[in-house]
Formats: C-alpha cells, structure tokens, sequence
DNA sequence: AGCGGTCAAGTTGAT
DNA sequence: ATCAACTTGACCGCT
C-alpha cells in the first residue's frame, strides 16, 4: 500500500512551526537568546506533535519535518547545544514523545536537509559545515524515530565522476547514526537516477526516486526501469517524490511546484508497491485529501 | 493589523 | 550580472 507523505508545513490547518534568525539572536545577550531559542524549540515539539496528530487522523502516513525544527542550530556563531538551553532537558522529552506518538500512530518521519548541505564539495569548510548539519538531523532524528535524513549529491564542480567520488569517500567517513539514515536523491540539474545507482549500490544508501527531477532531467532510464532500480536500494520502505509542474509539461520551466498534484503524474507502476510517496504541492494537506480522493476512484488503495 | 526589508549557508542554468 | 530554484516563507520593526 502507498503512503502519502506531507512535507513540512501545512496550508490551512493552523499548525506552525516558528523559527528566529542568527542576526536577532546575536543582538541580545546569550542567556536571552538560548531563552528565547528554548522557548521556540519547544514550541515546535508542541506543533510536531500537532502534525503527527492531524496525520494520523487523517490518512496521512508520513511526515517531513522541517530542517528549522531547532532554529539556528548550527549557526557558527548563533548556534547551540541542546543541553545549553535553559529548558534542554524539556525540549528532548518533547521530541521523544512526538516519537512515541508517531510510532504508535505509525507516522512516518523523515528530514530533508536543506540546499547548503554538500558532501561532495571540493571546500572543506562547506563539507564541515555539512557534516555538521548532518549531525544535527541525526540527533533528532534519533529522538523522533526518523529513519530518513535525505540530500541531494551536491554540485558538479565540472567533474562528475570525480565528484560522485568524493561522495562515496565522504560517506565511507560519517559517524553510524548519520550514516544509517541518510539517502540520496536525484535532482533536476546535475544527478540523474543514473548517476546515483553506482553510488547507492557502493555505499549501501539508498536513493529516494523523484520522478518529477527524473522527468525534468532525464537519463534513458524509463521510470519503470529506474523505479526496480531503486527499490533495490531500499533495505526499508522505499520513499519517492513526486509534484506536478506549475506551468505544466509544455514550453515553459516544469520544476516549479503545482499546487496540486495531477493525479496522472502518479507512476502507474507505483500503484502496488509497499512505499512512502511524499506529495510535494504547494497546498499541502489539501493537496493530498484531493490526490488520496482521486486515486481512490481510481482504483489505488492509499 | 498590515507591510516592506531581511534572513547563514551552495550550486546551477536561464535570462 | 542577476535571479530563481531547491523540501518550506517567517520574522522583525515600522507605520
């Protein structure tokens, strides 16, 4: 059976994630701003925990939480240790409780790190600062029982075998909890499906298939064909992306998210797999109810 | 309450 | 050179 997954915020439902900014937090004392950075922090297992909930109860079966879950965590200079914030220890039973929720609710959740997150860039100090974000995913990922931390495979840097190289050597080096969830997706500029297979199968992680970045950047595989590929990858319950394109599939620029999903833009040889589809459409759970409705009259059990 | 300026970070390709 | 795109606009300070 597919599960439908819901990535990061919602459009109606009032549930809201809160955030600050380094260059707030740098012009007041550090006591105040780990206050402050405490205060959202748990605010933000409040309404994790609200997501699972609406999740749940609503035939939503997974759930990507947003990489700002702990505002400005990494921040080189605003940055904090968990156990540094005032209400530290409130904040992990927070999260671990959302955990618990989900697992009861069998909510699954994963993270997609955001765009600065490079293993394979020929700058140390972007690989550092990556490893860094990395590891701050995978703590709590681990209080919240995710099994995904997801990144694309970086940039180019003119050299695509010597930087897909680099890849492997920087996951050969990431610490157990880092290394155990992470995957890899293909984009829609420099990675293909194609690309990643060799990656995936060298290092043992697993690629999670966008098929609308392989629709926009393709590589001779069918989506059958990379679909078998992939779920060779998966030692647990494949994810997929998929969206529709807003100017849709004619002349003008297809990346850019739809709304909706158009129900057509489902692989037909999804329909039988055991996996998690996360839905990315601009109006989110509405996006989804339409989609799960559709698919249904369809015939799709979802 | 509403609005405009601002926000940590990398890379790519279209204009 | 600038900008949009990328998983996601939200926050702050002003009127």
């Amino acid at each position: 059976m597919l599960r439908l997954g819901l990535c990061c915020i919602f459009a109606e439902e009032p549930i809201r994630f809160r955030t600050t900014t380094a260059k707030h937090l740098l012009g007041m004392p550090r006591q105040a701003a780990l206050a402050r950075l405490g205060e959202l922090c748990l605010e933000n297992a409040a309404a994790l925990a609200a997501a699972i909930g609406y999740c749940a109860g609503h035939g939503i079966g997974s759930f990507r939480i947003n990489s700002q879950i702990l505002p400005v965590k990494t921040h080189p200079e605003a940055g904090y240790g968990v156990d540094e914030l005032p209400n530290g220890e409130a904040v992990r039973a927070a999260f671990r409780a959302c955990g618990e929720r989900a697992r009861e609710a069998k909510v699954r959740l994963t993270f997609h790190p955001d765009q600065f997150v490079l293993l394979n860039s020929p700058r140390p100090e972007v690989v550092a600062s990556s490893l860094a974000d990395l590891a701050y995913h995978a703590e709590v990922a681990a209080w919240v029982g995710a099994d995904v931390v997801n990144i694309h495979a970086g940039g180019v840097y003119g050299d695509k075998v010597e930087s897909l190289a680099r890849l492997v050597r920087a996951v050969e080096g990431l610490p157990a909890g880092v290394r155990s969830r992470l995957t890899f997706e293909n984009d829609d500029r420099s990675f293909t499906p194609l690309d990643l297979l060799p990656v995936c199968r060298a290092t043992g992680v697993p690629l999670v298939y966008d098929v609308h970045h392989h629709r926009c950047l393709g590589d001779g595989l069918s989506i059958e064909a990379a679909t078998a590929a992939v779920l060779a990858t998966w030692d647990r319950e494949p994810l997929f992306h998929v969206s529709s394109p807003k100017a849709g599939w004619g002349s003008g620029d297809a990346r850019p998210h739809h709304d909706f999903l158009d129900p057509a833009d489902l692989p037909e040889c999804w329909r039988e797999l055991d996996a998690t589809v996360e839905i990315e459409a601009k109006a989110k759970e509405l996006a989804i109810r339409r989609l799960a409705g559709e698919l249904r009259e369809r015939g799709w059990r979802v």
